[in-house]
DNA sequence: GGGCAACTACTCGGATAACGATTGTCCGAGTAATCATGG
DNA sequence: CCATGATTACTCGGACAATCGTTATCCGAGTAGTTGCCC
C-alpha cells in the first residue's frame, strides 16, 4: 500500500493552476520551477492529468496547462485516480477457488466476503477524497498561510501565466 | 495506489487458522496446498504476520502457525498493516517548501492542508478495515458458502492440523 | 506602410532507459519425535 | 520392560536473486510568434 510521490506534486500543481486568471495557461517549466522538481518528470504527471480530464493542454509557444473545470468541480479523488490509475488497490485473484477443497468451479455463487470488505473500505476512502475539492484546498491555504508566501505566489503566477488568446 | 497480492493470501490463511482446534497449529506446506500457492513465498508473508503479532509460530516437527489472539480480536487492518507496512500510503515530501516563493523555512507553521486531507481519508479507510474482524469473515463464509466446500474445508483442517502438545 | 509567407523557437506528447520495490526462492538454526541402547 | 541418549527429519527464520512497476529522461510532432520580403 503505497502512493507514488507524483500525487503530491500533481495536487500542488492543480492548486496553482486554480489561481491563474480565466483562460490563462502556465507551462510545465514554470510549475517545475515553482516546486523545484524535475521538469521532465513533472511533464509525465501533467500528461496523466490531461488524460484524466483534470487539465487541458494548449500546444505551441504561449501554450501550457489550465484546469478543465472550475476548482470547485475538481476533487482530490479526480487527481489521485488520474495519477495512480482507476483500478482498485485491492486485487482479488480468487485464490479461494484453488486447492483440494473446491469440488468444481460453480462452488462459489456468492462473491468473496474478503473482497467485499476490502472494496467497501476502499470506497469509503475514495468517498472521503471525493468530498474535498481543489477549491477547498485553495481556501484553506489562503486562510492559514503566511502572507509573504501568498504574496509571492500571486506574484509568481502574474509573471509566469500566459493570458488567454484574443 | 496498489496493494500487494500477498494481502489476499494472508487474510485467507488467517481465516483458515481461525478454524483449527484450540492450541493446534498448521504448517506452511498445508496452507500452501490449501490455496495452491508457492510455499516459499507464502512463508514470507506468514513471517510478516508473526512480526505483526497476528500469528504465533511453533518451531520443530509438529510445528506450524496459530493465531496470536482470538479471531474476534484480529481485524483486517492488523493483517493488512502486517503485510504492507505501517507507514501511511501518502508520503508528503513537503515540496511546498521548495522554490522561489518561500522566503525562509519558518514560513509554514501550520501543517499542509493537502497532507491533512489525504491522511484523514486514509484514517477512515483504516477505521473501516479495523471494524471488520476475522471472526466476521469466518461467520460470513459459513453462512454464504456451499455446504460441500465447508465440509471439505473442515476435513482438510482435521487432516492437517497438529494438535496441542500435552 | 500593409499583407503575406517562410522561418524560428517554444510547447506538449509519446517512446525510451534506470532505479527500486515487490515478488519469488533457497539454505541454515533449532526442535521434537524416533530409535537404538543400556540398565 | 523402562529410562536415556544420540540421531534424524521436519519446522520456521533470515539472507539471497529475478521480475515488474515506478521513476526519470529524451527526442519528435505541432503551433504561435517573428522576421523578412513583396506588393
Amino acid at each position: 500500500m503505497k502512493l507514488g510521490d507524483g500525487v503530491e506534486t500533481a495536487i500542488h500543481c492543480v492548486a496553482v493552476l486554480a489561481g491563474l486568471t480565466d483562460g490563462a495557461v502556465m507551462p510545465t517549466a514554470a510549475l517545475a520551477e515553482h516546486y523545484d522538481v524535475s521538469p521532465s518528470y513533472l511533464a509525465k504527471h501533467l500528461k496523466a492529468l490531461v488524460a484524466g480530464n483534470v487539465l487541458i493542454s494548449v500546444p505551441g509557444p504561449t501554450g501550457g496547462y489550465q484546469l478543465a473545470k472550475g476548482p470547485a468541480e475538481i476533487s482530490l479523488l479526480d487527481v489521485v485516480l488520474a495519477i495512480e490509475g482507476r483500478d482498485p488497490a485491492f486485487r482479488c485473484k480468487d485464490i479461494r477457488r484453488n486447492g483440494p477443497c473446491v469440488p468444481d468451479d460453480s462452488a462459489f455463487p456468492k462473491p468473496c466476503g474478503i473482497k467485499k470488505a476490502m472494496l467497501k473500505a476502499e470506497q469509503t476512502y475514495r468517498a472521503e477524497l471525493a468530498a474535498v475539492s481543489i477549491q477547498d484546498l485553495v481556501t484553506d491555504f489562503q486562510e492559514t498561510s503566511d502572507t509573504r508566501v501568498i504574496a509571492r505566489g500571486e506574484n509568481f503566477i502574474a509573471e509566469n501565466e500566459r493570458p488567454k488568446k484574443l
